[in-house]
DNA sequence: GTCCAAATTATAAATTCATTATTACAGTTT
DNA sequence: AAACTGTAATAATGAATTTATAATTTGGAC
């Protein structure tokens, strides 16, 4: 669970803030002035600060530096009516977002998630299905998180499965979702194919049977 | 020079933000529509996207998403007037800031800079990669303390790889990263240059094996 | 149900085709 | 001159396809 810090003097904001995010599944801690702020963060370490930038005792500003000098935790500025210069100002501190008073909670939180995708990199480079793992920057398939040392054609026949698992491919289908270019090649090819894969799936993954042959049709995956 | 990719159908707003990018020292690229983008990101790899969310064509969110399949560039929103939904699915797409129109060209350059000079800051300090330190001052790499002592099209080769480690790279693709002007030159010329940078780290790195050769698509860099 | 023939699929080996590695050399640059 | 880059030619490797043969499935006849 994400534990989201918000440092904010007006409390009434701070308790809807709380909520909103209390019901998107976040852990919230809050702090009503900055004194303290720095040494808490240092050992509890949240996933992600909203910082005020109006705060009674500590500028936010300074406290934003302060904390960007131990710790790469994204911090969202939250503030009131700032100029444009201010606002540029904020993300110069390295601050990682910001967000203008008044505000809806549903755009914080909105805003929380975004940037802890960001910061997480969390950066989808294809997909997963079941116990397989397609990347196309990488072009390879991991099943059980190893990797399939795959051909291009290969490749190709097990993202088509893996993308409509259970139905029935017939050999023209087959060869027409591996070759972009329409190459005419026999029957049999696809037959070929679909044996090499199954050797490899089978070396990664012996107790599972993952292509079908349906007799008189073709052949289909099943998960 | 870092490079900025602007896809916006506005020409004059385009002119205007090309004229204040290059007097800070961008290189920039302007797409009138989205359909060629795609393609456009994945061989010459800007540093920073500025994207229309208004595009005669495609939807720029769409766009967005589909860049964020393959590539962790910054992209920064443009958009006009919008609400504060759109503002929100503008970052849940992974977008990293947004702007609206009508604004400052400005204000664009800051967000631009503060933008970069967060998803730089990120991770790696300077430039080290695993046991590869690479230094644009002196237009060196060491690996493992030790200076490999490369040509500058090695350098920018193994530069282009270290920053994208796992990611196979096409031969068209190579050839865009490496050489900034739009020069064209053969395939083969490719493998030569990755024939003398494996030499060279084979040397100095005997055990390991960095260069993968992905047949029938191009190479990748294991770390 | 069992048996058989026809149709279909599985497998392995052989062949063709495509891609990559390597070498040598020529044109440039420094 | 020495180093760098690009090209061309050739060798080596790897993949795709075809071919040939064996194994399996199916449906009908008994």
């Amino acid at each position: 669970m994400k534990h989201v810090l918000i440092v904010e003097d007006e409390k009434k904001l701070a308790d809807v803030l709380i909520a909103y995010l209390n019901q998107n599944q976040f852990k919230v801690t809050h702090f009503e002035s900055g004194s303290d702020v720095v040494d808490w963060v240092k050992t509890n370490q949240p996933n992600i600060i909203l910082l005020d930038l109006m705060l009674p005792d500590v500028n936010g500003k300074d406290l934003c530096k302060e904390i960007r000098q131990f710790s790469m935790v994204p911090i969202i500025m939250v503030t009131a009516m700032i100029d444009e210069i201010d606002r540029l100002i904020g993300l110069e501190l390295g601050a990682d977002d910001y967000v203008c008073k008044p505000f809806s909670p549903k755009e914080v939180v909105a805003r929380v998630k975004a940037v802890l995708r960001r910061s997480e990199g969390g950066l989808n480079h294809g997909e997963v299905y079941d116990a397989f793992e397609v990347n196309d920057q990488t072009y390879t398939i991991k099943l059980h998180r190893d990797r399939l040392d795959l051909t291009p054609v290969e490749f190709r026949l097990l993202k088509m499965f893996l993308q409509s698992p259970g139905r029935v491919f017939n050999r023209d289908q087959i060869l027409n979702n591996i070759f972009e270019d329409g190459r005419i090649v026999l029957d049999r090819t696809v037959d070929t194919h679909v044996k090499n894969l199954r050797h490899k799936l089978k070396t990664a993954s012996p107790e599972h049977d993952y292509i079908r042959s349906v007799y008189g049709i073709g052949y289909s995956f099943e998960l």
